[in-house]
DNA sequence: CACGAGACCTGTTCGC
DNA sequence: TGCGAACAGGTCTCGT
């Protein structure tokens, strides 16, 4: 499900509070339940039962599409995949069907994961870099430079949807996102990444921060009952508008499949080459 | 190396 | 209305 916006929103509600929600910064571990084993991807059940408890929650972040909590002695890392989401709730509160880990704060309230479709995964870990030095830049670090990202589509002979989409070489951008920036940069999904002049591939990462952004900016976007909460839909171009004219051109949006996923582009606005 | 197919899962929407 | 097919913000592994 989320993306890089998505995620960054729900670290952002978390690490700050939201209305009736606190920060979640500072508080302390009374203890945690897992529901579902397989969504825990290490250690085995029994030690991150035993590791948990006492904990604080020092911080919060995002790196790609993973969410990190640093605690007092590890670190917890949450990756919602397709259908997961995580909710500050009151530990009262009557749980979803599909929750599949509670950890349980000694402040009363309690960090659900909730995940219909159980391809969510949960690390216990003292060495986080393990799992996320494996990612690729970040769109939106200033540092990553125009010419970086040239010099890196020029490194591979690719189709340049799934290659953006590969979190190894660029971290947090999905279905949604990409195929908003190939619109917006007017480049065909399945343009081969060497085939991209130095211009288009500045136009393309320009595109990428501009779409991640707003994505940022109305906290995500909310298609259906897995996201709720985010605004970007309305905004959307290409994504899941097969049929409908192209904004910019009227051309119908076609949908095909590329990598496997369904892939909406418009033939006018973004030719093949 | 690049790419497609199959797995992992459950829920919603589409098409006849 | 009903029922099966298609589809879904992701990623891994295997075979060609």
């Amino acid at each position: 499900m989320p993306e890089l916006p998505e995620v960054e929103t729900i670290v952002n509600t978390l690490k700050n509070g939201n209305g009736d929600k606190p920060s979640i910064l500072a508080m302390e571990i009374e203890d945690t339940r897992l529901l579902w084993e397989r969504s825990l991807a290490e250690p085995n059940p029994q030690e991150y039962k035993s590791c948990i408890p006492g904990q604080k929650i020092e911080d919060i972040d995002r790196r790609g599409k993973f969410i990190r909590f640093s605690l007092s002695n590890n670190f917890l890392l949450i990756h919602l995949r397709m259908s997961g989401s995580l909710d500050l709730q009151e530990g009262n509160k009557k749980l979803s069907k599909h929750t599949r880990m509670i950890i349980n704060l000694k402040s009363g309230w309690s960090l659900v994961f909730i995940d219909p479709r159980k391809f969510g995964r949960i690390w216990l870990t003292s060495d986080p870099g393990k799992i996320l030095n494996k990612l690729g830049p970040e769109p939106l670090d200033k540092s990553f430079k125009t010419e970086d990202f040239y010099k890196k589509l020029q490194g591979h002979h690719r189709q340049i949807k799934p290659l953006i989409t590969d979190q190894k070489f660029l971290a947090g951008l999905g279905n949604i996102y990409s195929d908003e920036a190939l619109h917006n940069a007017g480049i065909h999904p399945l343009t081969p990444s060497d085939a991209l002049s130095q211009k288009q591939s500045g136009n393309l990462l320009q595109s990428i921060r501009e779409v991640l952004t707003e994505g940022i900016r109305l906290n995500g976007t909310s298609i259906d009952w897995v996201y709720q909460g985010g605004d970007f839909q309305d905004q959307l171009r290409v994504y899941r508008r097969t049929g409908e004219p192209c904004p910019v051109c009227d051309e119908p949006i076609q949908r095909i499949v590329v990598g496997q996923r369904g892939t909406h582009f418009c033939p006018q606005c973004q030719p093949v080459i």
